[in-house]
Formats: structure tokens, C-alpha cells, sequence
DNA sequence: TTGAAAGCGCTAACAG
DNA sequence: CTGTTAGCGCTTTCAA
């Protein structure tokens, strides 16, 4: 009594424990006739492969490692919970690993993530925690890039957000708004407000690098401060771009306190499309972040990857898309 | 050259590969100064225990299955981040299965779990979705229950929330409401709902059943509908549990949408405490659950089970409390 | 196309 | 207290 293995079901049909292990596998010099026999008789049975037998073996786990700096902010969280689903259609179990955490060294991740002995590795932005990481790890793994510019020599699945980011400029200066404020947080890659100022300057927007906040900690509180900072300066601006939606809900607080109409007085931009955001009292307008396409395209290069080491990088681009939606409008003289 | 293994430290050592796995596992049979020098010698090559080896002779993993409907509900993620750091920390690892998808049977689920073999598991609500789940897992593996009613045969970490729910309906009958409406998703447990009412009776609130609403799909989407639908009656309520923060946003937006003033004539009451709701433009009252305390008893609780298996079961009780914000107020006159 | 045999890195009896 | 000895369940040579 015990388990079904491997060998119980060799011992029942009267084969080789190798044939039932290569028949399992969808090994080609199995006969499609025997493999049909062991399958069937392991279906029958409920036969479940010992995934720590087949990585102590192989030297490879069915775990795939989803580096991620943290999960609350609901980016990331939607990102996991997109890659723990596709682990589940593709028969891979995905597994977190934090980054951005105090008492952790480069040192220390690394040997962890080692020492499960991933299949492939998925990793978030995280250069402001760990430069290096993604070069010791390819070293051992196969590694797809995500939430971060491409690099040559990864596979990477990234965001274009130049173009939405340009309409976005666009949009604001449209509607009238020359003080245009922008608010990133510490996870934030410099990318966006880098790219956000570079159109602003090109549509003849005199210079609003003053109307620039960057704080750390929680992003909603890094916005309400903003906000708060913002809102109380004789030049405050009539449109605020925020690096993320959760820094837009702050900032929209900031607003409220302050007796500043959203949108009448204060025109606000997130960056993400939070399911949320559709859902405050005034909806936010933002950038769509097509994560669900992130998630899918990002496990197939990987899955790929895994199969053929060697095979050509791949460079996925996906573009992301400006959504208006009720907190932006056009400028108001002032009172 | 390759990595190093036990095999590898008893060689240069000259003791025995057995000698090794005891001092590495802190067995007491092994000599203090033999472990030390065992240990150090460990550490200074860098060794890490291959967790599939581990894992295979002994039949368990140092994973922690975390079993939990899904994650993006800021509650079940700021859990399951949570367990992931605890996880850290004890040097386990924290693996997610997600019940709330379509096409998953109960078979399938338990044979995805029993095949990573986990050290224990912590079970979060999925009575809806998983009947009988908890009683299969029992069979095979130490499980701590949470979020949920609590269970004598099971250890549990859960919170009692009834003193908080019946302040928070002696409250707002206090403000002067007497039309109090209920919204609720199809994740919730039913506890919250009945012991609401049973808090507004006794205060001598008549009754209040046609003004419940409960809906399936996501909270946001369902606090806006049943918001839409209770503020459009001729019987409107003057206040709103929602049975959690993320409901009472979509409420909200409704209230926004319809001209209806929070908390000026409508007063809303959350669940959960998210760090979002202290940012929504009106801050709102809502009901803390203490999720960190969730995360380490639980944990802590877990992995006394998983040493002594045989051990007395554990009932924990959590206290929630009713935290008072901006989004409730005394009943003004009807227009 | 299938079988035999070796061994992945580790733990856990059992001896000494 | 330490060493010897068997495997855990599976993959993967190598032979047949």
C-alpha cells in the first residue's frame, strides 16, 4: 500500500519503470500504443509525479521564481496572481521572491532562489534594490525581463510607454495645462518622468521641474504628501501626472482636504489602470498597463526559453494606452 | 568541480557524509565542536542544501501551501505577502494555490497540493467554493485555519469579529440611522451579515432585510451596483455596511455619480481596514482586521504543529476593531 | 522500441 | 557520538 510511483505502475502492467517514465513524458520512442495503455492506467490510478524526485534528478524544478520588489501595491499583486494562474495551465508552480525587503543582501536572495533550483526566472524591476541580480542569474538560469527597459542579452517582455506617455503630454498641454506637476515614488524607474518631461519641453511647456516630487514610502502616501506640498504653492500646478494610480488616490485625498475640485482645479493623471481606479468617486483618468498580456506573453518566452536554452532572445514590446476617463479637463481661469 | 554537497564538505572534512546532515540539521547527538567546525566550514564554501534531496527521503517540503480564493482582494494580498516574508524568516517557503478560478476541481486542487508534498498548510476561506477541502487536507498534512469561523479538530487563527460589528451597528444607530443597508460579495462568509443584523435588532432597528443586498464578481463592480440599486429606492438607506473596503469604494463612487453626499446623507462603514481607505477622498470608517497578527500566529502556530503533530490543538482569537473616519455622521433631516 | 542499472543529494535506521 | 548502509522516486545512460 502507499503512493502510486512510477514503479507500482510498472509492476501492474508488466513494463519497465523507464518506459513508464519516457511513456509519461511524451518521450517519441515510446509506442503511441503503450504510451496510451500508461497513461490511461495512471489516470486511472491517480498517478502524481514526485516533482522533488524529478528536480533532485534532473537538476531542475517545475518552479519558475517571480522576482518582485513587493506585492501590496497592486501592480505587482496582479502580476502574481496572473503568474501563479498561467503556472497552474502550464503544469509550473510559481514561486515569489520578494526583493524589496531590509535585511536582505544580494548575497542572500541569490542563495535562495538557487537553492530551489528553478526551471526559469521571471524578474520585476529591482535595480534600485539589487544591481547585479539579473546578471548573476542568468548565469544560472534562464531569465526573462519584465517591468524594466530591455536589455540585449535577456529576453524581455516591456512596456512601450513612450507613446502614451507623449499623449499624455499632449492631452494635458490640449486642455490648457501649463504647470503640470509629476510624483513618483521609490520603486518608480526614472523612465516615465524622464520620457513625461522630454514631451512636455518638446510641446514648448516652460520648464515644470519644480513641480516635481519624489518621495518613498507607501504610494498613497507619497501622493497625499505630494499633494499636500503641491497644492499649498502659489505656483501650484493645474495638472499633476502620477507614476502610479495608488499616488493618484493620494494626491486626490491631498485635493479633497484642500478644498481643490478634481477636475475643476486639478487635473490628475495615474499610471497603471488599476481595477480601482475606475471606481473612485471621480474615476482616474491613467495609462493602461496591459498586465495580462505581460503575464502571458512573459510565460511563454520563458517556457520557450526553458526548452531551448539557446534559442534567439526574444524582445516583446507592448504598448500601453492612455484612459480618460473624469479627472482631467480643461484649465479654468483661476479664482 | 560542481556545487557543493554534503558528500562534498565530508570529504574535505574526513567525517562522514551522516555526520554532516546531523550537524547541519542541529541533531544533539552531534559533538558542539564538531558542529561548529562543520557549520563553519559550510558556510564558508557557500553550501546549500538541495531542497528536492530534503525533500524526497523525508516525504515533506519546507514549503507552506497558503491556500487563499485569490489575491486581488488587498486583504488576501497583504496576507499572502505577509506569509511569504514570515516564510523567509523561518526558512520555509510559501506557496500560493488559488481556489477562486473556474476550472478547478477539488481532485485537482488536492492533488496540486499533495504533489509538492508541504511541510503544512494554511488554510484560508473557501467553504463556497471547496466544500469538504479542509477535511482531505487534515488527512495528510498539519493545516491552521484562518479567516474563518473556527473548528475544534483544526488549529485556528481567527478574529472575532462580532464585538467590533455589533459596536459599529450600535454606532450608527446612535448617529440617528435607522435605514441601514448590508452589501456583500460571493466571497464573503455569511458570518458578518448575520451578526450585523443581529446587533441592529437587538438595538430595536426594524428590520432591515430588503435592504441587503449580495452580488457575485469583483467588489469594486458590486459596491457600485448595489450602490446604484439601494440609493435609487424611495426607501433609500442613510447608511451602508459593506463587507469589505473594497465594496464601499464602488459604493461610493455610486453616491459620487448620484449627487448623494458622504458621509453627509449617506454614511459608509467598510471591512478590513486596507491601507487604501485612509487615502479615499473621503477617509473611510471601516472595521481593522489585524492581518499581520493573522500572518505571525498563524505561522508561529503552523510550525509547532508541523514539529509536534500530535501536539493540543491551538484556537487563537484575534480582536478587529471599529476604526472611525470621515465617511460617517449623524442623520441630517431628509430634503 | 524496451529493459537494466546507476545514481541525483539527502535522511534515517542500525551498528559500532 | 560517529560511521555504514539503504533507499526516497525519478531520469538517463547503455545494452539488448
Amino acid at each position: 500500500m502507499g503512493r502510486i510511483t512510477q514503479k507500482s505502475l510498472a509492476r501492474m502492467l508488466g513494463c519497465d519503470i523507464s518506459t513508464i517514465s519516457r511513456a509519461l513524458r511524451d518521450d517519441p520512442r515510446v509506442t503511441p500504443a503503450t504510451k496510451a495503455r500508461i497513461r490511461a492506467c495512471a489516470d486511472k490510478l491517480g498517478y502524481v509525479p514526485d516533482p522533488a524526485a524529478a528536480a533532485l534528478v534532473s537538476g531542475r524544478s517545475r518552479v519558475v521564481g517571480i522576482i518582485l520588489p513587493e506585492l501590496r501595491h497592486i501592480f505587482y499583486n496582479e502580476l502574481f496572481e496572473g503568474f501563479s494562474r498561467a503556472a497552474l495551465e502550464h503544469d509550473l508552480v510559481a514561486e515569489l521572491f520578494l526583493t524589496g525587503f531590509d535585511p536582505l543582501t544580494l548575497e542572500k536572495i541569490i542563495s535562495r532562489i538557487r537553492s530551489q533550483r528553478p526551471g526559469g526566472i521571471i524578474l520585476g524591476y529591482h535595480q534600485l534594490s539589487f544591481p547585479g541580480l539579473k546578471e548573476r542569474l542568468k548565469k544560472e538560469f534562464p531569465v526573462v525581463l519584465i517591468d524594466q527597459d530591455p536589455v540585449e542579452e535577456y529576453d524581455s517582455v516591456s512596456v512601450d510607454s513612450a507613446p502614451a506617455i507623449a499623449e499624455t503630454a499632449n492631452y494635458l498641454v490640449r486642455l490648457g495645462h501649463r504647470r503640470i506637476g509629476f510624483v513618483a515614488d521609490s520603486y518608480a524607474s526614472p523612465t516615465r518622468g524622464t520620457l513625461f518631461h522630454a514631451a512636455l519641453k518638446s510641446l514648448g511647456v516652460p520648464d515644470t521641474q519644480q513641480l516635481v516630487v519624489q518621495k518613498s514610502g507607501r504610494s498613497e502616501e507619497v501622493g497625499y504628501q505630494a499633494g499636500l506640498e503641491l497644492l499649498s504653492r502659489p505656483d501650484r500646478p493645474t495638472a499633476v501626472f502620477c507614476v502610479n494610480d495608488l499616488i493618484a488616490v493620494g494626491l486626490m485625498k491631498a485635493a479633497f482636504e484642500l478644498n481643490v475640485p478634481v477636475p475643476a482645479a486639478l487635473s490628475i493623471v495615474g499610471f497603471d489602470d488599476l481595477p480601482l481606479s475606475d471606481y473612485l468617486p471621480v474615476p482616474l483618468t491613467t495609462i493602461r498597463q496591459p498586465i495580462q498580456e505581460i503575464v502571458r506573453h512573459s510565460f511563454r518566452v520563458l517556457a520557450d526559453r526553458m526548452r531551448t536554452p539557446r534559442g534567439k532572445r526574444e524582445h516583446l514590446v507592448l504598448p500601453s494606452a492612455l484612459v480618460i476617463r473624469k479627472s482631467t479637463t480643461t484649465v479654468r481661469s483661476e479664482p
